[in-house]
DNA sequence: GTCTATATACCGATAGAC
DNA sequence: GTCTATCGGTATATAGAC
């Protein structure tokens, strides 16, 4: 907390604020809390809470590519990229039982708000997307890379809504390793 | 409208706000302007706003069974019951890539909500679990087949997460035919 | 940059006349 | 069974003192 700007603080307590309780049901007053803060101070920092919510998505942008650009780092081989993106439904498999996914959920709650930051909360699906698709496209797919990028997508989005329904774990596991087996059967090595 | 009770017009009406709008962002006041009913005498209905939640849940589970038993009877090879569950994607498709998946962003609502209907809720989901874990029972398959009905269910509800974020209809196109595709693999005769 | 006080609007819910 | 009027609470947002 020492090194955040109040501004930084009050983006990390709405990003965790939307995504377990929603955007429209997270109120000022619950995120001043949080940063011990005064609601008259709030508009100091953001005038409107589109604005907040902009920045919220901003910061998720910035942290996602910053994870992506860390897993190339960490693995140069493509199929093992995916896996990684796979694997992230073990990794949060406790939050995402909670609160489902943090994009999906969001992209969901906005479409139905018609909600004018619905494009830019879609960007961070369209960010994995593409992160996805370049991965199989050196995987030496051509004009399916995408529909497989966008296949993957759908697969963790369906596991994370029905384990976030059913509270299941081991559901999550299966459904991980099937994900595994099925990219197995994409690769010729 | 004529056949229709008050009471079953303003299930309806909240019905379908539900779904369009999200449970919390549906106000009292939308559903009376839709009845044509005055705010005041909404509580001669529906004591509170979670009773006209608990009433909802109960007709789209009346509504969804009924669904099932009308496939029943249309479709004598599990197989085939199963294809048309898969294509309720694309036959909602206008209604999914504005809307998401009437029961997955419910219930995802409901969970951030911590709301006591999410049970109530999930049960929409239970119901299609069981009647496709019959049908791939009736299929020959014993231990796996609650799996494999969970994986179809999982399958849909990604696709209808990402039509509703990228509002793509080529793509539910294509992920029904994969479906297809797969289920075909899981059938021998 | 932080605070208190307040404006304005809408929410769910209630009371009571007709 | 339908209406009007209203209560109490909370939401976003603003004004202005410190």
């Amino acid at each position: 907390m020492s090194g955040k700007t109040t501004r930084e603080q009050i983006i990390a307590a709405a990003d965790e604020l939307f995504y377990h309780r929603g955007f429209e049901q997270t109120s000022f007053a619950s995120i001043a809390d949080v940063v011990h803060l005064s609601r008259g101070n709030f508009y100091h920092h953001f005038k409107a809470k589109d604005d907040l919510l902009d920045a919220v998505i901003a910061a998720r942008l910035a942290d996602t590519r910053a994870m992506l650009e860390r897993w190339e780092s960490e693995a140069p081989d493509p199929a093992d990229r995916i896996r990684k993106f796979i694997d992230i439904l073990l990794i949060n498999r406790a939050d995402i039982q909670s609160y489902g996914c943090p994009v999906g959920t969001l992209t969901s709650e906005l479409a139905k708000l018609d909600h004018t930051a619905l494009g830019a909360a879609g960007g961070l699906f369209t960010l994995f997307r593409d992160w996805l698709g370049e991965q199989f496209t050196r995987l030496g797919y051509r004009d399916d890379a995408d529909d497989l990028a966008m296949h993957v997508l759908a697969a963790s989005q369906g596991v994370a809504t029905l384990a976030n329904a059913f509270h299941d774990e081991q559901f999550i596991r299966r459904e991980v390793q099937r994900l595994h087996d099925w990219l197995d059967t994409h690769i010729d090595d």
